[in-house]
DNA sequence: ATGAAAGCGCTAACAA
DNA sequence: TTGTTAGCGCTTTCAT
């Protein structure tokens, strides 16, 4: 097959007996041109199945309507559904996605300089950290970016996430008052800020509770096959857990099976369990996990605000917003009266509202 | 804070003492440039904060490294591990991919004609199928489509889809020498072909057995309360079923829950069911879900192979590609002896092979 | 309302 | 090996 040659401005201009300018004003909105001509061009772009050229477009007006977005964490559904909402909303306002995943953190950086080789406008960088250095370079460029669930030091960049402690003191209070008294954490990467502060919060709180204690604190221990791991681990100490908090759903799941099936622990009268997310698993009937649930479209939708809005002022400084989670109660800890448990339709966008840090 | 101006080639080149090509030569894998000069231009460049413009670049090499995915289907986890697969497998080969998200089959042709804009290299299309008009358009530009587990009529893309015919056979085979006798079918879209071949498939082969049939067959059942709610349609019959075979391994759990749950069923005594996809949560213990693996990770090298290859090489014809699935025995069906059940470690990549369709 | 000309930032011939 | 020149396809003053 032949490929034909590029359909360009000029070959419509001939055809339709104008100037590229005219070309040009006829896919423009609001341009100043003649309902006349504008018709006779579109006629013959049609005709020749011709598509303004975005590259050639951003070069001359300096913005590529491109937006990237950099995914270091795969695992918890919670993530992939939000890249689905950031694809569908940033598209309604006009830019596409341009995706990058890393593996590693230390990749970050790598990635970021592809974007701004591909000129993005802004990006989105979820659940990893730029270093100091290209996130400066982004700062320079006037390109603003936004930190999805994961809090860095100053490099200029603004920041969406969940008010972990608030959250590590909510399910503390939950769990002293459901009558827990020997509560394990386990957390993922360790690094991670908002793990290190969740479990601080907890600590704290169980301990000016004066009733019960954190008798174990387990670091990197990521999906349902590490959790369910941990239960062994857990359950083979002299001292046993009646609680366990987890840092994601799909781990707490992993140990909701290990503890009922593996050892045929009764749960929640036993043991209670709490995740965290509100993954789409954690409301199956088998399941019926207690959890915490973020806003997430409300973040979502903070993140891609404060990002355009970066983008149309670039003296708007970086701003630090925190959602505040709420725990959904289900099946996996035990009642206590005020509690509401959670039969209602699933809807992640009740109850929450954001505060404004700094 | 002031936005500096764009650092160009040109700055680089000043700084360096030398002309902009050799800027780009610099930038260039094997041009023929010297150690000392090549030296001086990165230094310069790093110095300035640096970055090709991949726009212009793309503008004048007729080529963007972009290739665009089409995302229709976000639902069944086993599509957005594709995603990831794809992205990061892309990456690697030097493309980039850029995320397209539609909602309605209807929009798939709106969102090709940006991709167009954004002068993709190449696109791979997900779970839905092009006008033949846009279609054209691609083929028209030399630009190769890659479908990934759908199949069209002849819009000269590539495709990539599992054998669902022969998936039908297995599943009816193992069902009836299970001793099943009375078998529901349950899909999603009522449309897609696939899900319209593998109950062709089902029926014919069933009915050959002179064992058993297939008593019901519900389409548009999507995810797990879907699936959930079909249980008690399927249970208020006369006539239940002693088998549910699903589209989707989410559909499944949510009838697995049902039938468990809500019905007080022994599955898999009492109940069969049979899922699709192999998603992380069929190997739950508490799922323990019998389902159909497809070698995904083959079917994403195929389908890039193929389209890069159709991209260096415009004048090869596009390609169909089948990959065989195979059945992961677990519990939600009855053993019979010549059965391996599956108590491996998760691994979607044993045991394949791939067909080769005209 | 329209066209001519200039230029976005880059690479590819061609000379030197 | 290096620099010069031209031009990718578009938008945008500036005239008309």
């Amino acid at each position: 097959m032949k490929r034909k040659d590029r359909v360009t401005s000029r070959d419509v201009a001939a055809l339709a007996g104008v100037s590229r300018s005219s070309v040009s004003r006829a896919f423009t909105q609001g341009a100043s041109i003649s309902k006349k001509t504008k018709k006779r061009v579109l006629k013959a772009a049609d005709k020749l199945g011709y598509e303004p050229n975005v590259m050639a477009r951003s070069l001359i007006m300096r913005r590529s309507n491109l937006i990237g977005i950099v995914m270091a964490d795969w695992v918890n559904p919670f993530y992939t559904i939000m890249l689905r909402q950031f694809s569908e909303k940033l598209r309604e306002r006009g830019y596409q996605l341009i995706l990058m995943t890393v593996n590693v953190e230390d990749d970050v950086d790598s990635t970021l300089r592809q974007l701004l080789q591909y000129q993005v406008d802004g990006a989105i960088i979820v659940s990893a950290l730029p270093s100091l250095r290209l996130g400066g370079q982004f700062i320079d460029k006037g390109i603003p970016i936004v930190l999805f669930n994961r809090q860095g030091p100053g490099i200029g960049a603004s920041s969406v996430t969940g008010d972990e402690s608030a959250v590590g003191r909510k399910i503390a209070t939950v769990l002293v008052d459901a009558g827990y008294r020997r509560i394990a954490l386990i957390r993922g990467n360790r690094t991670v800020l908002s793990g290190i502060r969740k479990t601080e919060a907890i600590v704290k709180t169980v301990k000016a509770r004066k009733k019960g204690k954190v008798i174990a604190s387990l670091a990197d221990i990521f999906g349902y096959d590490a959790g369910r791991a941990a239960v062994l681990d857990l359950m083979n100490n002299k001292s046993k857990p009646d609680a366990i908090v987890c840092s994601s759903d799909l781990t707490a799941i992993g140990v909701l099976d290990g503890a009922r099936i593996d050892f045929g622990i009764d749960v929640p009268e036993e043991l209670g369990i709490i995740g965290f997310g509100d993954a789409p698993a954690a409301r199956w009937a088998s399941n019926n996990l207690t959890t915490v649930r973020l806003p997430v479209e409300e973040m979502i939708d903070l993140s891609i605000e404060t990002l355009l809005s970066r983008l149309q002022d670039p003296n708007l400084e970086p701003v630090s917003l925190t959602a505040n989670a709420n725990i959904v109660f289900r099946g996996t800890t035990r009642i206590v009266e005020e509690q509401v448990s959670d039969q209602s339709k699933y809807d992640p966008l009740k109850n929450h509202s954001f505060e404004f840090v700094e």
